[in-house]
DNA sequence: CCCTGATTCGC
DNA sequence: GCGAATCAGG
């Protein structure tokens, strides 16, 4: 895969957008995370800042690099559309998925903190936290801080700690990965 | 384990 | 110049 001017164009806009290599070279498609940080780097583009105090990175540089290259088998990365509970989500995803519409729990563990506000929901049956069985949704409508704080509580498979359409919203697929020709 | 960027060096 | 292999972290 050439590094046309279009796509060396799309790296840089990308890459100062704050994506992650992995997920512009995603987007790129044809390339692996590993290509866009060298290329990254021959562009001499600024790399990602270190925060807090951690950055030997450049201060070591010396590893050991076997003489032995091994046949590289090349992984086509062609996975099967499966939907998976990714209850970790990051920030691009999330981003993503807002234009969606509807509301979506930002953090992992605790999903409440997202739901503040105004949300739409179907119909809830409004159990108080000491009301919550193992088959009640255990999705969080209202603020948590308000005393009209409140769970779904419709019937939710067995499996699942929400409904069908609470469940919908929070296991969203990482999706927007596929993106080569 | 997943992920991140950084670096080296054979090609 | 390219990028896989590798390192070093989170």
């Amino acid at each position: 895969m050439n590094w046309t001017d279009e796509r060396v164009e799309k790296l840089k806009k990308l890459w100062s957008e704050g994506l992650s290599a992995s997920q512009i070279a995603a987007q790129l498609g044809g390339v692996s995370r590993n290509a866009v940080i060298g290329k990254v780097h021959r562009l001499s583009l600024p790399g990602r800042a270190k925060a807090g105090g951690s950055a030997p990175a450049a201060a070591n540089a010396r590893p050991k690099r076997p003489a032995t290259p091994a046949p590289a088998p090349q992984r086509p990365q062609a996975e099967a559309p499966r939907i998976l509970p990714r209850t970790t989500m990051r920030p691009n995803d999330v981003a993503v998925m807002k234009d969606g519409g509807a509301p979506v729990p930002a953090e992992e563990t605790s999903p409440v903190t997202a739901t503040s506000g105004n949300v739409v929901v179907p119909m809830t049956r409004k159990l108080a936290l000491t009301q919550l069985t193992d088959r009640t949704c255990k999705w969080p409508v209202g603020d948590p801080m308000k005393d009209d704080f409140h769970f779904c509580g419709n019937d939710c498979n067995e499996n699942s700690p929400y409904c069908t359409y609470h469940a919908r919203l929070a296991y969203q697929p990482s999706a927007e990965r596929r993106r080569m020709r």
